[in-house]
DNA sequence: GCGCTGCGAATTGCATACTGTATGTTGCCG
DNA sequence: CGGCAACATACAGTATGCAATTCGCAGCGC
């Protein structure tokens, strides 16, 4: 039984809330594959505390469908479909497409100044030595937008949508050409904004949204069960 | 202390699952109203339950966004401001006019049958007497076109998202005028369907959901606080 | 009279013990 | 030798007790 969960003293405020989090970013950067079974009394053992937070940690992520459960008989690591993923992009350029929109009749200058800036180290950094940070850097710039849109509740549908792929090696994305081919994106979505022209910025948002899904899937399709864990 | 919540042996199952349903219809019918204070002993009490499962269901609830919670004070049913609504609206008539598009292009003649028929019943149903119905069958439309559409994700989301206001009194939809024009657009819904006329599908949808939320918002704008419980 | 402090009740947070259910295994009978 | 049934085990579901936190209130000093 490799210990996948690093306990101790992390777990300072909400026991709860401190094993959701934990568990979390577990399974997004991988170190709890696609169906693992995840057994509450381990999980315990392994953050040093009971079983009652880690079983309201596992109901938390069930609600964000990063786990599922089958009643009496536990939690598991959620696996995705090609189907899956395909449906689960629909929405997010959908919602995404639809904050940008948004953004663009809400943006101020300072904003635009931020997402510009955020361009510039997206450009900066290196596909094979800083992929997190191009994660971080990314994420920042979706977030800047979805924070302008101005919509707290279509904010935290779209972080969920966006936070469930990430389960996959976010190394599918980031060759140097599609590094090159986000780059460019992010900066005509900028450009869009700074101009107040809503249209397009949508647009450029659901492309980029629709070529990461293809990429996705894609891969998906080509690695099946790469991901299970075996 | 009055008792809103009547317990029983309707606990059959999962202890739980069915606190979770039995709190929620409580709050969506308006037994408990908007800012109450959600004790978990009292609850587990009038439920014949421990906290244990309790405090799990309303977890749920939160996940839901049916109850808000406050670390070390405990949940409360929440409040819904006029804001929270028009905003939450918004993203139900994107989410709900694109499930309406997307049904317009995969339906089938059976389909449309069904959809017929619910206009026909939802048509003969009275605002006075059959308020109950009358929502459950708005509620049977708006989800026969959901399960329609095919994309589980997107229905799962449109269904929390019409779920929540219903936490208003439904007299305020179904005035005899009201009722009159929801019919009006279901039927042209179910028409531009038939037509497989997806953009206009979606328009009218889209349409139908606007109306809805002008009515609730205005209402709440109108009697701001007459939901607390006071 | 006003505010500050400390105590106590109420209630949540967490741990642990017990109960129920599902599944795999063994041994018996056909 | 194969299938079925009783048992054993592992784990989820539930109850309960104790610890920790919050908040109201009283009493005291200023």
């Amino acid at each position: 039984m490799t210990r996948v969960l690093h306990d101790g003293e992390a777990l300072v405020r909400n026991a709860s809330v401190a094993a959701t989090e934990l568990i979390r970013e577990a399974i997004l950067d991988g170190r709890l594959e696609p169906g693992t079974r995840l057994k509450e009394e381990e999980l315990a053992r392994q953050l040093g505390i009971s079983r009652t937070p880690v079983r309201e940690a596992l109901l938390m992520l069930q609600a964000e469908s990063l786990v599922v459960a089958t009643p009496n008989r536990g939690a598991m690591v959620r696996v995705h479909e090609a189907e899956d993923l395909d449906d689960l992009y629909q929405l997010r350029a959908l919602l995404e497409g639809h904050a940008t929109r948004r953004a663009a009749t809400r943006i101020s200058e300072p904003e635009i100044e931020v997402l510009r800036e955020s361009c510039e180290r997206f450009d900066a950094l290196s596909p094979e030595e800083d992929l997190r940070e191009l994660v971080r850097e990314n994420l920042l710039f979706h977030n800047t937008i979805l924070d302008v849109a101005g919509s707290a509740r279509l904010a935290t549908m779209v972080r969920k949508v966006i936070e469930l792929p990430l389960v996959y090696k976010s190394y599918i994305w980031y060759s140097p050409d599609q590094k090159r081919i986000s780059v460019h994106y992010h900066r005509q979505i900028v450009n869009a904004l700074a101009m107040r022209d809503a249209e397009r910025a949508e647009l450029v948002m659901k492309e980029h949204v629709f070529e990461a899904r293809d990429l996705l899937v894609s891969h998906v399709r080509a690695h099946p069960l790469a991901l299970e864990g075996h």
